[in-house]
DNA sequence: TGTCAGTTCGCAACCGATGCGAATAAGGTG
DNA sequence: CACCTTATTCGCATCGGTTGCGAACTGACA
């Protein structure tokens, strides 16, 4: 995701206004490798601005994400988490404490796979659980 | 998953009982590729058994998960999906027609990881979007 | 056949997410 | 600087998928 200041030229390039909520949205996700889920930013979000909308919060990150400045990851049936790392990567997820980070996987495209049948991938998302370096004890 | 006779008499061991209604779905789900959801299976099992409760179909379906003879797996946000295979495997889902079949990946387990930094992964899994033979075209 | 624990099933509730619409505010123009 | 247009905010209602609850029911064993 780019920066704050450059994502408020995009957005008036677009003809969409730069408000308030949205550079504070901005900011909170700037380098935020935390892949945070929309309730998780609107907690954030309100304790800087009172008041801001839990609809408001979901409404910029989809527009972000439309943008493709941000991606929207999904594990299990539990809510979105939001990654402003667009780069070709992978998630690792902390089945003890829950956290995700992001690993990138040499050859991910270049896997042999048995049963495509025809298929024809176009892309691969790979997901590991475990325990994190915190969680794993020593 | 194990076949529909196998089933009940892991069921009546368990102290489960063995009703029309789970029998009904030990069927539907055998041998089963479809990766169906709830509401799939609901609607199969409604059309031989009319007043089949949906509540009873996410009940079965979450006993024999706990069992370890399906395996839920979901995409995105959209509604869990199931199989019964339970063997280690990856998934390829058709971004076209919403097809999802089961795939081996080879080397899946030596996949050479850049960010761990501690990270112990005890599973992988990964899902190829793309399009399937009969979508792809010719 | 009787008894009892396990099941079924409808309904309400829950969670994450989105549609709608009135009030509000950004930002270009005169 | 005031104005006007259009986008945005935000609360509320709604929706889809799933689960909790509890009364009625039914397998399964004695």
């Amino acid at each position: 995701m780019r920066s704050p200041v450059e994502l408020v030229d995009a957005f008036r390039t677009q003809g969409l206004k730069v408000t308030p909520q949205r550079q504070l949205l901005f900011r909170l996700l700037h380098d935020n490798t935390q892949h945070p889920t929309a309730d998780a930013l609107f907690a954030q979000a309100s304790a800087q601005m009172p008041g801001i909308s839990l609809r408001t919060v979901y409404q910029t990150l989809s527009d972000l994400t439309a943008m493709g400045e941000l991606q929207q990851v999904s594990f299990d049936t539990g809510p979105a988490h939001f990654d402003p790392n667009v780069a070709d990567h992978h998630h690792a997820v902390c089945d003890v404490c829950g956290a995700i980070i992001d690993v990138y996987v040499d050859g991910a495209d270049q896997l042999a796979i048995d049963g495509l049948d025809g298929f024809r991938p176009a892309s691969a998302s790979i997901v590991f659980h475990g325990s994190c370096a915190a969680c794993a004890g020593t």
